[in-house]
DNA sequence: CAAATATTTAAATAATTATTCAAATATTAA
DNA sequence: TTAATATTTGAATAATTATTTAAATATTTG
C-alpha cells in the first residue's frame, strides 16, 4: 500500500482544493487561453469584482495564475502548462463535457 | 476567452473537491494500487475507522473508488486508470513530491 | 489636482464540511 | 445462537471557507 505522507498529501490537496470551487475553477478555466482582466472576469462569469479579487489572491498565491498590470486593469492568466493539462485532463475524463 | 459553463463548472469541481482534502487524497492515493480494505486505511493512515468510512462514501459515491467485500473486509481500489493519471499528474507538476 | 475607473482589502456573515462519538449493521467463528 | 470483528450510519460539533458589503488603494484622464 503505497502511502502519501502528511505533509505532501496537504500540499497537493491544496492545489485541487482551489480547482474544487466552481467559481474559482470558472476563473482558472477563463484564463487558460488569452491573460483576462480582473473585471472582464467578474463580467464575463457574473461574479462580483471582490469575489473574483478574493479567489485570484487565492489562486496568485498558488501560482495557479500570474498576473501583469496594463493600465489601470490587471491580467491574470494561467502560469505555466501543467494547471491547463490538469484541467484538460480531468475534463476529458468526465464524459464529454 | 473560453468558458465552463455553470453546470459543468459544478461536475468537474466537485472532483477536484473530493481530491482537495488530505486525509481524503491519503485514501484515494492508497487505493491506487492493490486493493485495501477500509480498516487497513484507517490503520496505516493514522486516521478513525470511521471518518475513513465517510470518505470512502463520498469517493464511492463520485465514481473515484470501487469497493467489493471478501468476508467481513471491504475492499477498496481507484476505479480506473483516470484518477490514478490525475493524481500522478499534479503529483508530478509539483517539484519533485 | 479632482474625478472616474479598476481592483483590492478587511470585517462580517452565511454556508459548507471535516471530524468525533455513540450506536447500528453485516459477516464470520465458536 | 452468541461473541467477535469489520464497517457503516446518524447526529452533534468544530473548523473552514465562500460570499457579501463597504471602504481603501492604485492608475489614468480631464
Amino acid at each position: 500500500m503505497e502511502k502519501l505522507h502528511g505533509d505532501d498529501a496537504i500540499e497537493l490537496a491544496e492545489i485541487f482544493h482551489l480547482l474544487g470551487d466552481a467559481s474559482r475553477l470558472r476563473i482558472v478555466y477563463a484564463c487558460l487561453g488569452e491573460p483576462v482582466s480582473a473585471g472582464a472576469l467578474a463580467e464575463g462569469l457574473g461574479l462580483s469584482p471582490s469575489l473574483v479579487s478574493h479567489h485570484l489572491r487565492l489562486l496568485k498565491a498558488a501560482r495557479i495564475l500570474a498576473n501583469d498590470r496594463r493600465g489601470r486593469q490587471i491580467f491574470y492568466a494561467a502560469e505555466d502548462d501543467h494547471i491547463r493539462d490538469m484541467v484538460v485532463h480531468i475534463k476529458e475524463g468526465q464524459g464529454g463535457i
